[in-house]
DNA sequence: TACAATCCTGACCAACCGGTCAGTTTTTGG
DNA sequence: CCAAAAACTGACCGGTTGGTCAGGATTGTA
């Protein structure tokens, strides 16, 4: 997805012959697992091989068998996590009723916030960041998904069915109201007075933005 | 502010004489401001006393003679920012009327965003790490703050002067939705197809999003 | 079983970084 | 001008960390 994605992949001269992929594939898997959370909470540089080597149950030296760098590691747990990223989109479209478009898309970030808020981390981190690793990706991917959604958007404005709304920064505002649960969960929780977010409480949370953002964009009916 | 703010003030024996304080205060500002920009960028881990002292163009051991340890200096940061966050609630009071108090403060919360983004970030990257060091300072202080000001709304939504919103959840989605301004920015830039934001497209943002809250909120009226 | 290909590992290293310190220079009050 | 306090600095140090490497263990295939 990145484009200088480069695994530690070391591809065979001929044909590729299935060896021992498996083996290979369920060590990645681990070590991404366990990378995400600790690029989650000590971002890239705090984060440390040797951590993440003991969270995934193998020696540092198998570590960097498998991802030869630091830097690359950190690239794939990218990868995987801007691939969660793109989706939920797809209910977007010119012949949906906008409250429910509209409404399943907050819904459906709000559960992958909650369902995955160490890849939210990792994500808002690359962000504060600058996004040295992923710029290109926005600029390109992402920056033509929402171009394309915006349009939709714009058409549900021109055919009068919500309000003249920027679709661009409508985006910004979700986005922003609903990893702000996995973001900034310590805050949340010092405000709410509670040790942690609890499903109840996340269930609240997204449908009164779920109300507030369809009332405040003039979108009327079933949402 | 916070508890454990030890800056190196080495408090002279009797009654302080404003000896060569003015030094004092002009090298801590100039570092205070080197290392925000520092910190925003890479994190507490990320930075490097080094870096930092060439920022604020002085050598590293003369940091040192100011800020013993790069964690003092951190949180010497950290405290210069939550100053700054806590300021902009006062419009919100009972007697004020609720669409002015709240315009008012979506966008004072935005200015402060576009004229601090380097300390939007720092407060971010805390958060993201699940704030070791404003932790206690957020269950006391911010958690007694926005108690009192959802008593307001709540007294806003008793009297019928808007829709039966929760009020902490209310000002989670503000505050994010400004921040993200600063926070997401190579994100907000790359979507919107440019190389940085200007003010014009910061007022559009503001102007959207007071509008779509109040809308949201059923807070009718001058807002 | 033989033998490659792949997987795995302990030991090691160079670079970097936070922090110290002894000693020098500058400022200030008397 | 003179001390003393404060400000300043280059050189240094110990610990940590990313990364390497030579060699051993495992696995799959012919």
């Amino acid at each position: 997805m990145i484009e200088s994605s480069a695994r530690a992949k070391p591809l065979p001269v001929a044909a590729a012959p299935r060896r021992k992929e498996h083996i290979r594939n369920a060590a990645e898997a681990d070590i991404l697992v366990a990378a995400e959370a600790v690029f989650a909470r000590a971002g890239f540089s705090g984060a440390t091989m040797a951590e993440i080597a003991e969270k995934a149950g193998l020696p540092k030296a198998n570590l960097h068998y498998y991802f030869r760098t630091k830097a690359a590691l950190y690239r794939a747990v990218l990868d995987h996590t801007l691939t969660l990223w793109l989706a939920e989109t797809d209910g977007i479209r010119r012949d949906a009723d906008p409250a429910v478009a509209l409404g399943d898309y907050i819904r459906a970030k709000m559960r992958l916030t909650a369902a995955h808020p160490d890849a939210s981390r990792v994500f808002a981190n690359e962000m504060l960041h600058g996004a040295p690793q992923i710029g290109a990706y926005l600029r390109r991917e992402l920056k033509a998904l929402i171009d394309e959604k915006s349009k939709v958007i714009e058409y549900w404005v021109a055919s009068g069915q919500m309000d003249r709304i920027d679709a661009r920064h409508l985006f910004f505002t979700i986005w922003a109201s609903t990893q702000t649960y996995a973001d900034f969960q310590p805050q949340v929780c010092a405000v709410l007075g509670k040790a942690k977010l609890s499903r109840a409480e996340l269930d609240r949370a997204t449908e009164q933005l779920v109300r507030m953002v369809l009332k405040g964009c003039g979108v009327r009916g079933s949402g």
